[in-house]
DNA sequence: CCCGATTCCTGTAGGC
DNA sequence: TGCCTACAGGAATCGG
């Protein structure tokens, strides 16, 4: 499932293969995805020179001299570069012919994902404009979380996964970040003190970036191939561990239901 | 405005 | 062994 790290692990992996190339072609076998491709995508980026990839929250940019190319991974896409005459596999829903030779293919069995294109600013995108600051950037910060919260009374788990607050904090991560930090998810948002939320956002900043180091390490290995990314590898403290031992205290993980979504925490450290 | 519930989709896992 | 159902997940959108 493409969170924030694998996002950036995509663009990083990417940006050599595409940076400077143009689009000689346009292929698209499905439309249907999150929401319809524009029937004319491909006439409009073909013949465009990328310029330069981006990555706001999850979505991958793509800057080209003719417009620009919005990508939503959803929870099962990738993109990955192929050979030119590597032929499509089910679910292999677009593809951009290189004038490398290479292919960008768009791989998504559950087609959540998404492929937009807009020619105006970005910033002012609908999408975009009112997503909340990057974890990892200088506009993070334990103050902005306590600041955004007062008065809320929503479970900290929700609030801090919902993207006008802070962006790119899926499922996985926010129990993992609430268990670093030592608090209990379901906790109201607008009841956490001022020093407990910059544990919270120290633990998101930690969380985060460590994965994208995992990401890191399969770099290589997804140009060439695969496609799989590797941070599933990393040590997942709480994540899916229900019924085992907590790894610091002697409780056992616990799961529940927050806001639709699973939940792992530990009833002991977790207060 | 705030928040919980619903929705899109299909591969996988678990139950019988 | 094979069928069937439940579940997973991001995030827009709906309903209260």
């Amino acid at each position: 499932m493409p969170e924030l790290p694998e996002v950036e692990t995509t663009k990083r992996g990417l940006a050599p293969h595409l940076e400077g190339r143009r689009v000689k072609l346009c292929e698209i076998r499905q439309h249907s995805l999150r929401w319809p491709v524009d029937a004319d995508f491909a006439d409009k980026i073909q013949g465009a020179r990328i310029q330069h990839l981006d990555r706001r929250a999850k979505y991958l940019l793509m800057q080209t001299d003719k417009g620009m190319a919005i990508w939503h991974l959803g929870m099962s896409g990738s993109l990955r570069i192929v050979g030119g005459s590597e032929p499509p596999q089910k679910h292999d829903h677009i593809d951009w012919l290189l004038d490398s030779g290479q292919r960008l293919r768009f791989h998504d069995p559950r087609r959540f994902g998404a492929l937009l294109w807009i020619t105006d600013d970005i910033a002012s995108h609908e999408l975009i404009a009112h997503l909340g600051p990057e974890p990892l950037s200088d506009d993070f910060h334990g103050d902005h979380l306590y600041l955004a919260s007062r008065g809320r009374k929503a479970p900290v788990k929700s609030f801090i996964m919902d993207g006008r607050i802070v962006v790119g904090v899926g499922n996985i991560y926010a129990s993992e970040a609430l268990f670093m930090a030592g608090i209990r998810p379901s906790t109201p948002a607008g009841k956490i003190s001022r020093p407990r939320y910059q544990r919270l956002a120290e633990a998101i900043k930690t969380v985060l970036a460590s994965a994208i180091e995992q990401g890191g390490t399969t770099l290589r290995d997804f140009v060439g191939g695969d496609g799989k990314p590797g941070y599933f590898a990393q040590q997942l403290n709480a994540y899916g561990r229900a019924g085992q031992p907590c790894p610091r205290c002697p409780g056992t993980i616990r799961e529940q239901i927050i806001g639709q979504r699973n939940t792992f925490f530990c009833p002991r450290c977790q207060r």
